[in-house]
Parts: structure tokens; sequence; C-alpha cells
DNA sequence: GCACCTCGAGTTCA
DNA sequence: CTCGAGGTGC
């Protein structure tokens, strides 16, 4: 029996530790507390979690407390991203920096002052982005691989740094990005832990940190004390913010008012040249940090300039990471192994003592080619130096060849693939005869007047299995198909089972398996076999683009099938295209038209198309841009225009649906003649076709 | 013909 | 991430 007096206390107590908490975690937010304080608070969660568990009636969903939601997953759900993650590109001196900015510059003609930066900290820990709706916390997903990462929300609120109910909960939705870390103490006192139980350590903060957000216990992920760094806002909906989002530094500012940890130590600067003494300034103190960096990133701080400048591959331009260099180490090479690639490279592996390096222990590196190998003058036994690159591929810096005993040996590239057995090739580019190949080029003597650019048109560096029916090839063909599909289920190794057990001879077969066919193989029941059958359904219908891209023509990436996705619009059209009506397009020249115009002559691939149709790929229509005012419009760029580069022309007028093409032709609508406009110019002249000014160009994108 | 920028393709470990 | 190679502007 309980009085209501006794109860009245209960509730009582209940709001003391509430708001103890509460002053703890303020005080966690504006400075690094000591061990003891993380001991207090999480011994006041302990009792109130009692209480609570006793009286559920003083529960309160949006209570921080809720920090631990459900049990142990089975594995991660895989999470596109509304906004995809782009990485950063890096530099290693002053000069690559200076050189950034020039480039920027460039490409900003109509720029008229001084380009101001915000310098952050970089975290050597893994991208998070986060997701709120009415101030509370929905979803926290990894980075992946920038498109897709993992749920990790109930790991996330384990974390203290990062607010379960934001401090401004304001009814709208807000995408924040940040880093997950693991600091240098809290590291050190895992891997004691780990040494007594007999477990490897952690080499580094970011290995630990990683590996504690995959735990699929969340309990265990709240007991590596994980923190989180917030440095940007993606998305925010519902409010009127605007003026936070104007600059970079703004977004900062927000992020705290938020109540997330940002940086102490970042700042704004008025021009690049603050930037090598902010970067000396926070060498000098690395050590002495309590978590670690492995650089300093600067940004633009103008959201607009910021933006203006684009995306190049996955590297936004504004942004730039100032890199220390990396770990290095030295091991021995055992053997050199040879890779055989979707489209039959033979790649060298370099084949080594385990050795550990940047936190992990590294046993091969890729050599990528055999030049790369006589460059090096790398030979089986030397001792080398490895390094991983950006801290996770490895790669072979040097020999050290004071190391040598004179029992190290040359390796020679095999005369057949070790896959299939066929004859190795060092092909012509492009796969095709060409008639200007002049016969093989003897190695070690170049021909006078050669240039090395001349050289790289005749043949290619790597060495290739020219079978067609290569079952490697095959393989990482299948895997390259199911990517670009995103069939998440579907991984090398149950495509390879499948091959073997006879399921599929080809990618088209993927989408006639059924739930009888998976079911009875060894290591498979009837559920798993269902997800992968209804994740195949799901994933039937792809954007045009993507269909390209999952053909495998050859030369033509994620980028390519893009442009010739919207310029022919329909697979019938691009089946039916001549070859100068695909080279015309902006960057495609003629290695490539070649390249996609024989894939489409050829008998087996129209086959495979034509199964993959009738087995159900559905192909998504182009999407025609609702505001598309250039929609069926072509146009060339030709000549300097002042206001804009011509890459950010060219992506205003995909944006409002037009085209860009490289050359004039009668098809083309418009040519866009900026100052010094040469050949294109008179070419539309001659053809009658409507030249605008850069004012009449202007005045159309308005 | 050269210099530059992008893209494609292959890649490591936990 | 890295290197080679394709494409384009000067």
């Amino acid at each position: 029996m309980q009085s209501s007096e006794n109860k009245k206390e209960i509730q009582k107590r209940v709001q003391k530790l509430r708001s103890e908490i509460a002053r703890l975690r303020e005080a966690y937010h504006t400075k690094n507390l000591p061990n003891v304080t993380d001991d207090i608070y999480d011994s006041l969660n302990k009792e109130l979690k009692n209480i609570l568990s006793k009286y559920p009636e003083f529960d309160d969903q949006n209570s921080f407390e809720n920090r631990i939601a459900g049990k142990p997953l089975d594995k991660f759900e895989k999470v596109k991203h509304e906004i995809k993650m782009f990485s950063i590109g890096n530099v290693f001196s002053d000069e690559e920096l200076f050189a950034w900015e020039k480039r920027n510059l460039k490409l900003l003609p109509g720029l008229n002052s001084n380009l101001e930066y915000f310098c952050e900290l970089k975290f050597d820990g893994l991208a998070i982005s986060l997701i709120y709706e009415n101030g509370k916390f929905v979803r926290g997903v990894t980075r992946g691989d920038g498109n897709i990462g993992e749920d990790i929300t109930q790991n996330l609120k384990t974390i203290k740094s990062i607010p379960l109910i934001l401090k401004d909960p304001f009814p709208g939705r807000i995408e924040v990005r940040g880093e997950a870390i693991m600091k240098k103490e809290v590291l050190k006192r895992l891997n004691e832990k780990n040494e007594k139980e007999g477990k490897p350590p952690f080499a580094n903060s970011r290995n630990a940190a990683a590996g504690s957000l995959r735990q699929l216990d969340p309990n265990l992920t709240k007991e590596r004390r994980l923190d989180f760094f917030a440095y940007e806002i993606a998305q925010i909906k519902g409010v009127e913010w605007e003026k936070y989002l104007e600059k970079h530094s703004k977004k900062h500012e927000l992020l705290q008012k938020l109540g997330f940890m940002v940086d102490e130590h970042a700042r704004k600067v008025s021009s690049l040249k603050e930037i090598p003494s902010f970067i000396n300034k926070i060498s000098k103190i690395r050590d002495s940090l309590s978590f670690g960096i492995d650089g300093v990133v600067s940004n633009i701080d103008d959201t607009k300039i910021f933006e203006s400048l684009g995306i190049i591959g996955k590297d936004p331009r504004g942004i730039i990471a100032f890199k220390y260099p990396a770990e290095r180490a030295t091991t021995i090479v055992k053997d050199i192994k040879i890779n055989v690639g979707r489209t039959g490279v033979l790649t060298p592996l370099a084949i080594f003592n385990p050795t550990s390096v940047a936190g992990s222990t590294v046993s091969k590196a890729t050599l990528h080619n055999m030049d790369q190998i006589e460059r090096l003058d790398l030979r089986i036994g030397d001792t080398i130096v490895i390094e991983k690159a950006g801290d996770v591929i490895p790669k072979v810096v040097e020999v050290l060849f004071n190391m040598r005993t004179g029992k190290e040996k040359k390796f020679k590239m095999v005369l057949k693939c070790p896959a299939c057995g066929a004859e190795v090739e060092k092909r012509n580019i492009g796969s095709f005869q060409s008639s200007s190949s002049k016969g093989p080029r003897i190695p070690g003597a170049p021909n006078p007047g050669q240039t090395i650019s001349h050289r790289t048109l005749e043949t290619s560096v790597a060495f290739y299995c020219a079978n067609p029916k290569c079952g490697a090839k095959n393989e990482r063909y299948l895997e390259h198909f199911v990517s670009a599909f995103e069939i998440y289920e579907l991984g090398p190794k149950i495509l390879r089972r499948f091959k073997d057990e006879g399921l599929i001879t080809d990618a088209a077969d993927i989408f006639t398996l059924t739930k009888e066919d998976i079911a009875p193989l060894e290591r498979f029941g009837e559920k798993s076999a269902e997800n992968i059958v209804q994740e195949i359904k799901n994933k039937r219908k792809i954007s045009f683009s993507k269909f390209i891209w999952a053909l495998g023509i050859l030369h033509v990436g994620e980028e390519t099938a893009r442009d010739l996705a919207t310029n022919f619009g329909t697979l019938e059209k691009l089946k039916k295209a001549k070859i100068e009506e695909i080279n015309e397009i902006d960057n495609i020249g003629g290695a490539v038209s070649r390249s996609v115009y024989s894939f489409f002559k050829d008998k087996n691939n129209l086959n495979f198309i034509e199964k993959l149709q009738k087995n159900g790929v559905i192909i998504e229509k182009v999407e025609k841009k609702k505001n598309g005012k250039f929609n069926g419009l072509i146009f060339v760029l030709t000549g300097t225009l002042s206001q804009m580069s011509r890459e950010i022309a060219k992506e205003k007028i995909i944006s409002l649906g037009g085209k860009v093409a490289s050359s004039v032709s009668k098809n083309t609508s418009y040519v866009v003649a900026g100052e010094e406009a040469g050949s294109k110019l008179t070419q539309a002249k001659k053809l009658g076709i409507k030249i605008l000014n850069e004012k009449e160009f202007l005045d159309m994108l308005q």
C-alpha cells in the first residue's frame, strides 16, 4: 500500500534528480569535467532509472534520462541520407592551401572583396548526421559512403553531448552534422581495461569511436563514453532562421544555442593569409587537447559563395582540410599477388607481414600497376615504408634500399589470368584497335620526340585478362550491378554462392530468384530468403542514369551515366544514338563515345538489356524539371563569361532542364558567346544558330 | 601540345 | 584514398 504522502516524496526526488542531471549536463556542455563528475552523473541516472522502473507514472518520454532505448539489435538498418554527406578535400602545405583559394577565385569572377573563412579543428572520429523533429532527437545515421549510412540512433542516445531535447525546441525539423569522438583519457582507460581482459587495444580514437558505435547493444556503447562535436547544419525546416544559415560561423552559434558542444578553438578569419598561423597555433596545442585531431578545416564563411562554388566529385569546393602528415611504419614484402577487376584489369597487391599503422593492423596494400612497382623499384623481400592515406587505405611510400640483402626477387607480371588462365594482354586504350596504333613500345627505350602523354594514347599502363567469360570478372560485375541497383542484401559472398549453386548465370537472373530457390541453401532460412527476395523486388525500379551505370560500360561511371541520361532521356534513344550524337555531349570525347556506341551495337549487350526488362526491371522516366524553362533546349558555351565560370553556367542550365553540348550542330538551340569567342561562334553563324551574349543569357536565367 | 581538372576503377580493415 | 586516363581550354 502506497500512501499519497509517500508518492509525493518520490515525485519530489524524481524532480530533484532530473534537475541535478540537467545541471551536470549543462556544465558538461560548457567545459570538460573530471571523471569523478561522470561517475556522479551515472549514479544519479541509475537511481532515477530505478525509481522510474517502479513508478512508471513519473516517466517522461521527453526527459533526458531516456538515454537507453531498447534492446540489442540484430543489425543496423541502412538509411539513405536526405542530403548527401560530402567529404572534404585535403592539402598538406601552405602552398596547396593558397592554390586552393586561387582555383576558387577563378570560379568567382564577380567577387570583389576578400573571402572570409571559418577555421575549426578536424576531429579524429566518425562523421554523423542527426535529425531532430520538434526539438526531439529522432534519428542518427553514420556517414557511410555519403549516400547511405547506418541507423545508430540507439547508440547515439547514450552520448551525453548529444542533446535528446534541443534547448530551443522549435516546431520543425533540423539536421545537424558533427563528429562522434572518444576523448584521449577515455581511450586510455578503455585500452587499459581491454588489456586486462586480454583484448586487443584500439590504436586510435577514431577506431575506438567507430567500434563503440558499431556495438549492437547500446549498453555497451554507453560504457564507452563517447562525445559529439557539432559543426554543420545540413537543413532546417519549419522556422525562420535564415540569418543563422547565411554564414558558417552563424551556424556554429546556433548549434551552441541549441545545446550542442562545438569546437571552442574555432574562429573566423578575415582572409586566407591568416589561416597558416591558425594552423601553427593549433599544431602547438595539439598534444594537450583532450581529444584527437588530424588537421584543421577551413570553410568559406559565406554560405551563398560556398554553395555557388558547387561540388567536385565528393568534395565541396568551398571547404578544405589541412591535414597533418600520417603515421608511418616499416614492414617486409612477402609476396606480390594479382587481383582481377571488373574490367579485367590485373592489379598487383603487396602482401606483407601484418603491421600496426595508425590504429589497425595491415597486411596488404595495392600497388596499382606495374609502372608503380618499377617507380618504387619494389622487389619481393624488400623492406618498405607504409602509411595509411587518409588514415584508411594502406599505401607503400618507399623502399628502404639500404635494407637490401641481395636476396630480393623482382616481380614479373603473370602471363595467364590467375582466375581463369586466359592470356594476359596490354590493351590499347578504349579496348578498340585504333588505326594510329604504332605497334608495341619497347620498355625502357622511349622514342625520341615522343612525349609521355602521347605514349598513354597508345597503350594503357594496365595489364588485362581479355577473356569475357572470366569468372572473376563476372563476379566483380555482379557486385557492381547490385551496388548500382542498391540491392544491399546481396553482398559479394552471397552473389558468389548463388553463382556457384547455379541459381544465377548473369545479373538479370537476380530478378527471377524465388524464396524456394534460396531457402534450401545451407545457412539460409525462410526469413533471410524472404528478405532477399523482397529487397530485390523493391529495387527493380531504377532511374535511367543508374541503369546506364549498372550496365558497366567501359569509361561510363556515375557521372557520365548521368550526362547520357539527361541528354538522351530514354533507353530507346540512347540505343539508337549515332556516335556523333554521343560525342557532341559536353565532357564526352572520342574514347567514351566509341565505347558507348559499340556497347549498344553488341548483340549480347542488347539481349542482356532485354532480359533485364523481361525479368521486371523498370527504368524510371528522366524527371523533367518542374520549372524547367530550358526543357528541350541545347546550349553551347563559348568564350569567357565575366559573371560566372563555365562550369557553374552549365550547372545552371541543367538545373533549369536544359542540356549543354560541346560543339555546335544543327540541333543547337543557343550559343552563349562570352569574351573572345572563337570557332564555335563562327560555326554558329554559319548554321544560323541563335547567338546570345552574356547579358542576354543572364536575363534568361532570371 | 601542355597543363589542368574530373572521372573511373580498384582498394583496406573491423 | 590513389593513380591513370579522358576531356577541354589556352
